[in-house]
DNA sequence: ATCACACTACTAATGAAATAGTACTAACGC
DNA sequence: GCGTTAGTACTATTTCATTAGTAGTGTGAT
């Protein structure tokens, strides 16, 4: 009935991002980091990183004491399978739809926002 | 624990579009409109369009037989809401960092992808 | 008036995502 | 050697999203 997520759920994207930005790490060094952030319990981590290890997102190598996980996919490619996934969700696959509403976003400056509406402009050409 | 869904979740999204596309529609306008893609049952959409309705992106009004639902909130904000979302999300805000995935959309021209790309240095400026 | 039909309200069931507990194992320090 | 600590495997629980059923109500047609 209900589909599985065809891409990274919210967590598991937490979680790969801590993995991308500290590369090679144990269940410990994630749990550490989220941590630092909310209360989460290790085991949790740990379940997330074996689903992950299951989808294919990780890859486990058995040193010393604890497993090292690593990414198994590059960061580019899973967050562009992401952001088409969003694009034809949200907007039927039309990403000068998706730049009309950057333009919005007023954590850019007047300037910015300005180059954007150019280029939808170009785009719809 | 687990927090609900900040915007809307996928079938809600796709309850949505087809009312915006609409106007005001019933139950059985939507039903009829989704079943042309795939098998759902009335009850499912109208147990879906109460709870649009509860979190406030529905309002009904009571005409003739079954009740008239229309968009409590416009697309474009809430559409809007969703790209901040996604945007924080997985860029930590960085829209700039959205572009560079777009740019590598082989939907769009060689031409259109240059523009992109040169938006984007505009933005790092 | 009553039958059929459409609609609603209420409730239920299922499945996935997210969180975490418990029992077991291995290594490290002393 | 043995206890303490860190790690793992397995399982359980909860919540949310999604799907749908059932009983009841009201209206229109005949």
């Amino acid at each position: 009935m209900r589909r599985p997520h065809p891409t990274l759920t919210p967590q598991e994207l937490a979680i790969m991002k801590v993995i991308w930005r500290l590369g090679s790490v144990t269940v410990r060094d994630v749990y550490e980091d989220l941590r630092a952030e909310r209360t989460i319990a290790y085991t949790t981590v740990m379940t997330m990183m074996r689903i992950l290890e299951d989808k294919g997102y990780l890859k486990k190598t058995s040193a010393d004491r604890a497993f090292v996980y690593s990414p198994a996919k590059p960061r580019q490619q899973v967050v562009g399978a992401m952001v088409q996934d969003f694009v034809d969700r949200v907007f039927d696959g039309a990403s000068s739809s998706l730049l009309v509403h950057l333009a919005k976003d007023n954590r850019l400056t007047a300037k910015q926002r300005q180059a954007i509406e150019k280029l939808v402009k170009e785009l719809e050409d």
